[in-house]
DNA sequence: CCCTGATTCGC
DNA sequence: GCGAATCAGG
């Protein structure tokens, strides 16, 4: 892959977005963080300064490692958000239903949350749920490591756990299953099989 | 351990 | 110019 104009917008905007190298280059593809972080480098935007002027660099007379860069920098560790990659299925009991979709609603609804024309419908029905895997997601959030959303990463359980109103609110943050984006015990809850119920009825 | 960006240096 | 390896942190 080659730095076309194209990519190198891209990463222009991410980067200026506060995203990281790492999601860069996964969303590039074809590269690596440390290509990102080169180029980003090269042109010449690595620190992410508003105003262009940049005066010059004093005459170091240092031989070797002098210091060129504005070391004394403080490092912002600016980070936005990941990415509202799951939300919230608001919960407060240790027996609710998740949904097998996490809606990207993190929003701090008032309290009469009509899903009004909200289309919802993949969903038949996220209920029955089997018991052992409620339990088990009861044990978890036992363990559960309680990070933010600053904290979420590809590799954590995202399952959020407690009313994002009130402080009570955190991310599961255990490790998650590759390629899910929950642990084990909330995969078990948020997939599920899609016949769980013995319908006798009808 | 996971992650972040920064720098170096052979290509 | 490019980016892997490495460094220096959090």
């Amino acid at each position: 892959m080659s730095w076309t104009d194209e990519r190198v917008e891209i990463l222009k905007k991410m980067w200026g977005e506060g995203q990281s190298a790492s999601q860069i280059a996964k969303e590039l593809g074809g590269v690596t963080r440390n290509a990102v972080i080169g180029k980003v480098h090269r042109l010449g935007l690595s620190n992410r300064a508003g105003g262009g002027s940049e005066p010059a660099a004093p005459a170091a007379k240092e031989p070797k490692a002098a210091a060129p860069r504005a070391e004394a920098e403080p490092k912002k560790t600016a980070k936005p958000a990941p990415q509202p990659a799951a939300a919230a299925p608001a919960r407060a009991e240790p027996a609710s239903q998740p949904a097998a979709q996490p809606a990207t609603n993190v929003t701090p609804l008032r309290k009469p949350i009509i899903p009004a024309g909200q289309p919802l419908p993949p969903q038949p029905s996220a209920n029955e749920i089997s018991p052992e895997a409620l339990a088990k997601v009861g044990e978890v959030e036992k363990k559960a490591r309680k990070i933010s959303l600053m904290e979420l990463t590809e590799r954590t359980c995202k399952w959020p756990i407690g009313d994002p109103a009130t402080e009570d609110f955190w991310f599961c943050g255990l490790p998650s299953q590759p390629g899910k984006p929950y642990c084990e015990a909330h995969v078990g809850v948020a997939f599920q099989p899609m016949s769980s119920r013995r319908d006798r009825k009808r």
